[in-house]
DNA sequence: TGCAAGAGCGCC
DNA sequence: AGGGCGCTCTTGCA
């Protein structure tokens, strides 16, 4: 495959790279230059995708693969299957260091001081060897390919946003809000709610807002409290409780995702956040504007498809249980796999009474509930499903002996001290708080291993999907084809042209049977989807919604 | 005055 | 004695 690396010269020039040969381009060429050659199908390799691509979408030229080294230098100086040293050399230290870049940043594609002029081509190299030499060349390459999809998708999204109706979401706010109120102010509702609160707790100047205000009004009354938390509260009697929490619940609303927020990060009708290809260290993404990835179900009314244009959204049934089922090759929890409720199968394969007690017990597995109703169910599904609950079991025993744990494609997690710096002031920890302090190492390296194996899984489908969604969009223009407009984890929100929603759908369940089969081959797991076409994101998943409209 | 940490809530 | 995130507010400290 023919692998065209960019760099960036001072002068607004381009450095391009490709085998043996090079040339410079002037950056005002660039778009042209990546258009016209877009037919060979490339592999375009550059320092960060968020730094080249913004640009090339705006000029209307979509790509269909690349390397990001940035992702790429990450993933592999962590991945245990790599000698990193084979990623020293020139300039090495700078990709060590290089963070996250910001799409609004105004520098983009200036060269300044923090932006060195990076020689791609000797970063792509190393990477190209250190794989070549690991143990595990195959996989880390099929995890380079997915993060760099992943990273254009991203981008992507980025560019097209999500379509938002800000007279939906204004009349939203409105009627459980009040009109909004000026600057620094809070709206009606939420004051009369203060009100009332204070009133049934006799505190005329309580802050809800303030943790020590509240625990001291809620004493007052007679109450024993010993946090604010909502589910703290909830079991508390008092008159003043119920507006309490409708207080919290509103004036979150109100501070998250109210008018401060559509003010920020609503422009011409799109919701526009950016995202963070592998910002978490299980490799999944996080956001880093607007809040994206905790993007409230109270909110998502306001979410609606162009006229015309329909959302397709999808969501995979169980995700995590189901990576666990083929990374770990358990055949019983494979076969209870079958079908679009894991957890139901495992009740009809007799290893639960309840559906309830089957979720509790895989979640408990994999999060390391040690007690309660979770942790109760563990031991007698680790009977039925050996392979499946020893991964979890095993990676967990591993965290606990300080040791680090992989991905099923090669991600590695990171060292037990890592996150751990000391201020070498104080003393040195105790035993007990080292034992605790590696315990809890324990259960994040258990959940990395399915956490990040699912961040996988995800990776692959909506690479395949965003080529799938391509070629259904045939040769139209690039904001008339269906595309991908949100990604949470394990599902996605397609906007599409109505006539296509239908083949749009089709082809997000063949693209989860393709990721299912590159990760897992040998081992058939289902992947089923909970897919609705809809006007608005909050009629998804709801029975009856799918054919409406 | 400004920053970091903690609490709490939203999402998976 | 349950994993990963981001965001906003308050508090405590410099």
């Amino acid at each position: 495959m023919t692998r065209v690396s960019l760099s960036r010269l001072p002068g607004d020039r381009v450095l391009v790279v490709e085998g043996d040969g090079q040339r410079e381009l002037p950056m005002t060429d660039l778009a042209s230059y990546v258009g016209e050659r877009e037919a060979d199908e490339p592999r375009w390799v550059w320092d960060d995708t968020v730094r080249w691509y913004p640009s090339l979408l705006a000029a209307g030229v979509r790509v269909q693969r690349c390397h990001d080294l940035r992702l790429g230098h990450q993933l592999l100086r962590r991945a245990p299957a790599v000698d990193a040293q084979l990623l020293v050399g020139d300039q090495s230290t700078h990709w060590d260091r290089l963070g996250p870049s910001v799409p609004s940043d105004p520098a983009l594609f200036s060269i300044d001081d923090t932006a060195e002029h990076l020689r791609t081509d000797l970063e792509d190299a190393r990477q190209l060897a250190a794989v070549a030499a690991s143990s595990d060349a195959p996989k880390l390459g099929l995890l380079l390919a997915a993060e760099s999809a992943g990273a254009l998708v991203a981008v992507e999204m980025t560019y097209a946003g999500l379509p938002w109706r800000t007279d939906v979401h204004e009349r939203l706010l409105t009627d459980l809000l009040g009109p909004r109120p000026p600057r620094g102010a809070r709206p009606q509702k939420l004051e009369a709610l203060v009100a009332e609160v204070r009133g049934a707790f006799d505190a005329p100047g309580l802050n809800p807002d303030s943790r020590p205000d509240l625990l001291a009004a809620l004493r007052r009354a007679g109450l024993e409290a010993t946090d604010t938390r909502k589910s703290s509260l909830r079991a508390l009697k008092h008159p003043g409780i119920a507006p309490l929490l409708r207080y919290k619940q509103l004036a979150h609303l109100f501070q998250t995702n109210g008018w401060a927020w559509t003010d920020e990060w609503v422009k011409g009708d799109r919701f526009r956040p950016a995202y963070q290809p592998a910002g978490s260290t299980t490799g999944r993404w996080s956001s880093n504007g607007g809040g994206a990835l905790s993007f409230p179900a109270i909110v998502r009314p306001a979410a609606v498809a162009d006229d015309g244009w329909m959302l397709v959204v999808a969501d995979v049934a169980q995700l995590e249980p189901r990576v666990l089922a083929g990374m770990s090759g358990d055949r019983a929890l494979a076969r209870s796999a079958r079908g679009a409720d894991l957890y139901q199968g495992m009740v009809d394969d007799g290893a639960v009474a309840s559906r309830t007690d089957a979720k509790l017990g895989l979640l408990g597995a994999m999060y390391g509930a040690t007690s309660g109703e979770s942790g109760r169910m563990v031991p007698g599904l680790t009977r039925r499903y050996p392979d499946a609950f020893g991964l979890v079991e095993e990676a967990a025993r591993a965290g606990e002996r300080g040791q680090v744990v992989r991905t099923l494609l090669g991600r590695g997690s990171p060292a037990l001290g890592e996150a751990w710096e000391r201020d070498p002031d104080d003393p040195p920890p105790d035993a007990d708080s080292q034992a605790r302090y590696r315990r809890a190492y324990g259960r994040f390296t258990r959940n990395f291993v399915v956490q990040g194996t699912g961040a996988e899984w995800a990776l692959c489908w909506i690479a395949d999907l965003r080529n799938r969604l391509w070629r259904l969009g045939d040769s139209g223009p690039l904001d008339a084809r269906p595309h991908l407009v949100f990604f949470l984890h394990d599902e996605v929100v397609i906007h599409t042209p109505a006539a296509l929603a239908d083949l749009v759908a089709a082809e997000a369940a063949e693209a989860a049977a393709t990721a299912a089969g590159l990760l897992f081959r040998d081992l058939t797991i289902d992947f089923p989807l909970n897919i609705s076409t809809v006007r608005s994101y909050a009629d998804a998943g709801k029975p009856g919604a799918a054919i409406e409209a």
